[in-house]
DNA sequence: ATGACTGCAAACTCTTTGCACAACA
DNA sequence: TGTTGTGCAAAGAGTTTGCAGTCAT
């Protein structure tokens, strides 16, 4: 666990305010609020539940704000969009590699840590003239909870 | 291309009763139309796309049974759900294995053809409890169209 | 002070559901 | 003839947009 230790607030906060005042945008108490629920989290999430968890420490909060902040996060880099299956959409604040197993029959999403070798795939995309960037992967199948029930 | 010719339309309808006989299930028209309509195109295509299609040929087709009989179809294992991104489901009636290149800019997807050892993924899977099915792979990035235009 | 950000409400898209009629077996 | 499948209309879920007020800078 050497590297992913959990920061503390200050430096969390910290680390947001630079990001924003590089791009001249405004420090407001939801953007901080939900910086800090993902980082402590560090794992994907759905927007009702951010919204769940912000409007304990600031009620009011509402969900456009929440996706527009969200939007904004993707842009720095701090989130990443994942299109689960059934037209669910996960905001995934881990930064390491990994990718995502959804159970066919509960919905349910679980991480895998893996690596995938993804440049063949890439390579074969910039034959083609697309520029890749990032890549997801997402296995169905069924969890261990829905299986054994069955 | 050997082995994948476009097989006419008497094959394709064979192969559909077949399947449909196998479970018990009705034969009707918009089901034939819808299959041929995939077959022939053999590459990702929406809802919409289906019923845009099939509506030349069988007018008054509804949405409603387009996303019944894709559904249908996909349990019988002619179609494959991807999620590709901003929400946009398509069905893929491809069966040889590729993957999606999603467009950031303009949403336009398009296939790469290339092999992805996914083993790993699976075998990691599998250690967690959760039995692997299928894998999607999509990939971000730029098309060739976005990227000469920017 | 001024412009960006937030909250509220409503619109929007895509997909699914309920029910009556039609059609396959 | 008995269900299954279809079409219509409407509901539903999740996300986005418009606008007025608020707050960071």
């Amino acid at each position: 666990m050497i590297g992913r230790v959990t920061a503390d607030n200050e430096v969390i906060d910290a680390d947001l305010v630079e990001r924003l005042r590089a791009r001249g945008q405004r420090v407001t108490s939801q953007r901080l609020v939900i910086n800090r629920m993902l980082r402590s989290r560090d794992q994907h999430v759905t927007a009702e539940e951010v919204l769940g968890a912000v409007t304990q420490t600031l009620p009011g909060t509402s969900l456009p704000t929440v996706y527009a902040t969200l939007e904004l996060f993707e842009q720095l880099g701090i989130v990443r969009r994942v299109n689960a299956g059934g037209g669910a959409v996960l905001f995934d604040s881990r930064t390491v590699e990994h990718h995502h197993l959804i159970c066919r029959t509960c919905g349910a999403v679980q991480d895998v840590d893996a690596n995938v070798e993804l440049e063949a795939v890439f390579a074969a995309a910039r034959r083609s003239g697309f520029a890749p960037d990032r890549a997801a992967l997402v296995v169905d199948g069924v969890c261990a909870d829905c299986g054994s029930s069955a």
